[in-house]
DNA sequence: CTTTCCGGGACTTTTTTTGTCCCTGTAAGA
DNA sequence: TCTTACAGGGACAAAAAAAGTCCCGGAAAG
């Protein structure tokens, strides 16, 4: 197979090139469609008058039905798209990527998208899809799946797929608020990605920023007693990782703890645990839900986020080695490499 | 691999094309090295222009090496070819007629080159090589080839490869004088054979058209009846299949054994043995050397036969089932598939 | 009902491909 | 030694294909 593509790279060098165009094209209408020539050329840095030839070519290929409302890929597209997948993989060297990086940050699975998520929403939004495909790939019946917040999960929300044949999954918040935004909060989350999926959910709803006391009360209220029970329970954790200081800009992240975070030479950041580049934990966002060590207990931590810039906060948070399924994208898995 | 293949059809519809366009060049090239740009268009059909644009992009891939002397292949080019050659076997469904055949037939080995043997002589050239590198496959140190006339025989000559690290080969003809010309005579081809394998050979002097009183004397001529003693000990036989009616014509038959020919309703020939359809002899030319039920007793017996027109005759030969290894072309694989 | 996208038609410009003609150099045969 | 045939390659025009540009009618959403 290598030997095919290294001939065909011979007899006809620019194969490739033009395969990955429409590959990306058709990936890109996946995840957008039903999409229209203009807003897909801007997505893809194509020009429109290309993009329209290529299109056609696709429409007379049956790989994509075209509609008043946009674009959308035939079912044999999406096959096609499938199938298309893997070889692209190794087309691409992200098999390489994949693992490699797997033997070194000792994982069970590493997957990696092509791109980079920093630039461009559609490449993070692939990640999202790729993160969905791998739940589903390893969630089984009855199981409960706690989720966390942030950007890069809403990403996953957002590309979430039906469970399927899956009975009575629920999924649940991993931990109480961290000070995010509404839709970046662990709950929103959790609550699109169950609909998405057509599976059940429970929220936990705790204010932000307990006090010591108030923190000790309201585990003692009996629902939420229940809810935290389940969520220790849950065989998959979903989880982005985040740059420290971006984090803690982002939430409302008091005076003290800020400084904390800077004194400790923080540099990565995970369902509100903050490392410093050894990994060890520099503070941690006071609050209910799953604490680090329950992790160790789950089957399945997956580990999602990408882009250069996340580079640093994932090696930090790879020292715990407490994940077990890494999804990211091309560029943060090279310069994850490059500093391995 | 398939899934790849069919993958790339529909993402790049002309990439076959292109690339068997671009894979016989090279194979063209290789035949007739050292070639130039006229003499190889006229050969491929393609238009001079068209034919100069891919070589200069082949010659860009440092596939092929240009001299003011003609067109050869670089190592690069030829090792490409060679990896080339199962993948578009694969892709031209050559493989397939291959083990259909090999299946059908009751064969040991079926190989099938693309084209038609009748309509291009760079086809049969191609079968020569094929061939070829198929005797070298399957020989061995001290052993002894036995090699039959004709036309298909004398392409195999041309192709001829050295025997590389093969010890002490020894090329006989199979038969005595069949009344053909000098140059598709199997001393003649014999000859070539060994020269450009590096080997040795023998040759067997006998008149033609030899009367029973002639033959039981000549057998008995120490140097004759040594020969016919290798001759018998060959683990090897390499014979083509004619069509019966030219092969009688072209040879110069007395008008008894044409009539016998005729009416035995003869469609195919193999070393001086004519076939009906059912496989059944119906004539034999009166020679010393090999004989029909000496085949039994060789390891290899590879028939080399193409082109439309040989299919028939193919066919009828191999009612007898004594050929253990088949080279033909794709034409003459699909009749042949046809009518079983 | 208006606005906003949608696909697609039409035309020009640009680039690539193909056809044509001719030149120079080399190697083999006379 | 000279001729001849065939080698590759340069140059340029014609043709075809691709890409840029502008604009239109129609469906859907607000």
């Amino acid at each position: 197979m290598q030997s095919l593509i290294e001939a065909q790279k011979k007899l006809l060098p620019d194969l490739l090139q033009t395969m990955q165009k429409r590959y990306q094209i058709l990936q890109s209408i996946r995840l957008m469609q039903p999409v229209g020539r203009r807003s897909l050329s801007n997505n893809l840095g194509i020009s429109e008058r290309i993009l329209r030839g290529e299109v056609q070519f696709l429409k007379e290929q049956n790989l994509i039905h075209i509609h008043p409302s946009g674009m959308t890929l035939t079912k044999e597209g999406d096959d096609l798209l499938s199938s298309l997948e893997e070889m692209m993989k190794d087309v691409l060297g992200l098999t390489f990527l994949e693992t490699t990086l797997k033997e070194k940050l000792h994982l069970d699975e590493v997957i990696v998208v092509s791109g980079d998520s920093d630039h461009s929403p559609l490449v993070k939004k692939e990640m999202g899809r790729a993160c969905a495909q791998c739940i589903m790939n390893h969630l089984q019946d009855d199981e409960v799946v706690a989720v966390a917040g942030g950007t890069t999960l809403a990403a996953v929300a957002e590309m979430m797929i039906p469970l399927g044949h899956r009975r009575n999954v629920l999924f649940v918040p991993a931990r109480g608020g961290l000070g995010e935004n509404v839709e970046n909060q662990a709950n929103t989350i959790c609550a699109k990605i169950a609909e998405r999926a057509h599976g059940k959910y429970r929220l936990l709803h705790v204010p932000d920023q307990l006090s010591k006391e108030a923190y000790e009360s309201i585990i003692e209220e009996p629902e939420i007693k229940d809810l935290l029970k389940i969520i220790r329970s849950a065989k998959m954790l979903v989880h982005g990782i985040g740059d420290a200081q971006t984090m803690a800009e982002r939430r409302k992240t008091p005076k003290e703890d800020f400084e904390k975070i800077k004194k400790g030479k923080a540099v990565g950041e995970a369902f509100g645990y903050y490392f410093n580049q050894k990994g060890e934990v520099v503070h941690k966002v006071q609050t209910v839900g799953m604490q680090l060590e329950d992790l160790k207990n789950i089957r399945n931590v997956i580990a999602v986020a990408g882009g250069a810039s996340k580079a640093k906060a994932i090696k930090a948070y790879m020292n715990q080695s407490l994940a077990t399924i890494l999804v990211t994208d091309e560029v943060a898995a090279k310069e994850l490499l490059r500093e391995l």
